[in-house]
RNA sequence: GGGCUUGUAGCUCAACCGGUAGAGCAGCGGCCUUUUAAGCCGUUGGUCGUGGGUUCGAGUCCCACCGAGCCCA
């Protein structure tokens, strides 16, 4: 492209060809010339603001009547040195205001006349966009709003390239433009309500980690790089240790490795972190995504339950000052505790009453029919074997029922290989996933402590993988010699941190609550220069 | 992978049955000393995603490709 122009005659910017995003970057960075030859730092660093813009006094619109006008302004008036980013302009003639915005989105008013000449000629020099600083009494408008009156004004840093769209407008902006995504400083700059939902998700981790150090779990940080895959149903991300000449894979869980911390003595342990799964992206999925998995020893699934309903309903109560919220179309969902419990095979019998579920416990004859019944129901892809045919029915049937929180309890043993088989019926698990909003939003179960079954049951994982399942797991030698040393009886849990923010903030897609969420590669379209 | 929708100025969008591309904002030039998405006057800016086809004539119809969004497996 072309560079900036070299000979101080280079105009008189007649209005020619500055209107495309070229021509009006050629035309900041003109400024930036000029400005440097008149001494000025378009890219000042001495100064320092005495406040934000969001201690100001009379920061609520109430509160506006306690300045004076600006006639009334004594000579010993409280001066304020602020900055943020010029976000509009409003000018008449020999004065004007500038609206800029500092952290936290605190938006301020600029009201500069031109008799402050200094200040009035670089005003014509800058763009929206730019950082100023500007410093001055704060006084009220006679429309009643707070303005500072400015005495000093800085370019702090000029904006080369201009803001795409009106970074101040009225009314929600929706709009799903993937530039928003591609380019999340300017998405974040014109939607402040963006970085709104980040500073929630931050509030939401902290607050959980809160509640796990009250009880006395331990954080750790366990290892992301792995030579065997497992501690979850999904396939891995493949890469490669040069020193080492090894291929690794990037954990799918931190399930295996806490629970080695488990058995070594860690009997409440917790790791808050980045997971990767080799899968396809969706409003609810994206390749890397984090969760908390935590672990405490002589405690069942059944206290998870508890713990679950407490640790909910807290970080909705201090995110949302309350525990029933709106997610999208569904109004009034309840984070409050009790939720529901129900097995499986109760959710399922009550979506198809028709299914041959026995109202107690799984009867032989229930056992043999449901792979059949699945089959006449679902048709050619239903899965053989009743633990898979019972999960394809919920998944089919039930999952999207479940907006209200809900404990799904007592998964088939099959889909659950790390699970401690239940004592009344071991073709079940002590297990449950919490749903809310028809999604699965956490994954608990009592933790299989027998070394000798979960060696059968990676066996059965192999197996299932040399059948073509690319979701099972590696065996896990090393996992299963840990538990030969002893575990305590433990029960552990994962939660999906990005779909409880989703849930928290109301947000559509998982886009919304990661910064930089994965996106198909950019193309450059070579007739647009400027790939969009 | 399948279905639906979609791609026009820097941004957001128009353009009837196919008739030769338009508005707001942004930009640029002017006016205006209390504005609130300020206002007023003027003005620059487009190979209509790409490539084919039909037609006297295509932003518009057809095909393919590329990108995006939503839904589904």
């Amino acid at each position: 492209m072309s560079t900036v122009p070299t000979a101080p005659t280079d105009k008189a910017p007649s209005a020619t060809d500055n209107s495309d995003l070229e021509g009006q970057m050629r035309d900041r960075r003109r400024i930036v010339h000029e400005l440097r030859a008149k001494g000025h730092n378009p890219f000042a660093n001495d100064v320092r603001p005495s406040h934000q813009i969001f201690e100001l006094p009379a920061s609520r619109a109430e509160d506006v009547a306690s300045l004076p006008l600006e006639s009334d302004l004594p000579a010993d008036a409280p001066r304020y040195a602020v900055a943020g980013r010029l976000l509009q302009v409003n000018e008449m003639g020999k004065a004007k205001f500038l609206f800029i915005r500092g952290d936290r989105g605190a938006m301020l008013q600029l009201y500069l006349k031109a008799d402050v000449a200094e200040a009035f000629a670089l005003s014509n020099q800058l763009g929206l966009g730019d950082f100023v600083l500007a410093e001055g009494p704060l006084f009220r408008t006679r429309k009643d709003k707070r303005a500072l009156r400015v005495g000093h004004l800085r370019l702090l840093s000029k904006a080369i390239r201009p803001l795409p769209g009106k970074a101040l407008q009225d009314g929600p902006k929706v709009s799903d433009e993937d530039w928003r995504y591609r380019q999340r400083y300017a998405d974040m700059i014109v939607h402040p309500e963006v970085a709104e939902v980040f500073r929630k998700r931050a509030t939401i981790v902290r607050e959980i980690r809160r509640f796990f150090d009250e009880r006395s779990y331990v954080e750790c940080d366990t290892r992301m790089l792995l030579s065997t895959n497992g501690g979850a149903a999904a396939k891995p991300f493949r890469t490669h240790h040069n020193a080492l000449d090894q291929d690794l894979y990037l954990r799918i869980a931190t399930e295996l490795d806490l629970k080695r911390l488990v058995v070594g003595g860690l009997d409440r342990v917790y790791e808050i972190g980045r997971i990767f799964r080799n899968e396809g992206l969706s409003r609810f999925h994206n390749p890397e995504f984090t969760s908390i998995e935590f672990y405490e020893s002589y405690a069942t699934y059944e206290n998870l339950m508890d713990l679950t309903e407490e640790l909910l309903e807290r970080v909705c109560q201090v995110v949302n000052g309350t525990t029933t919220i709106d997610y999208q179309e569904h109004k009034d969902v309840r984070l409050c505790r009790p939720f529901r419990r129900a097995t499986m095979r109760q959710l399922v019998k009550e979506a198809r009453p028709d299914a041959p579920i026995a109202d107690g416990p799984c009867s032989d004859a229930e056992y043999a029919a449901l792979p059949g019944y699945a089959k006449t129901v679902l048709g050619v892809k239903a899965p053989t074997g009743y633990g898979h045919a019972l999960v394809a029915l919920f998944e089919e049937y039930v999952e999207k029922t479940l907006v209200q929180p809900t404990f799904v309890c007592q998964f088939p043993t099959e889909v659950s290989p790390l699970s401690r088989k239940s004592d009344a019926d071991p073709r079940f698990v002590d297990r449950f996933e919490l749903f809310v909003i028809g999604k699965e939003l956490a994954n608990a179960f009592s933790e299989l402590n027998d070394p000798d079954d979960q060696r059968s049951r990676f066996a059965e994982q192999v197996s299932a993988k040399a059948g073509g399942d690319q979701e099972a797991m590696d065996y896990d030698e090393d996992f299963c010699r840990a538990l030969e040393y002893g575990m305590p009886p433990t029960a552990g849990e994962g939660i999906g941190i990005d779909r409880l923010v989703m849930v928290l903030t109301n947000s559509a897609s998982i886009r919304d609550v990661i910064p930089f969420p994965q996106l198909r590669p950019e193309v450059a379209n070579p007739a647009e220069g400027e790939a969009k």
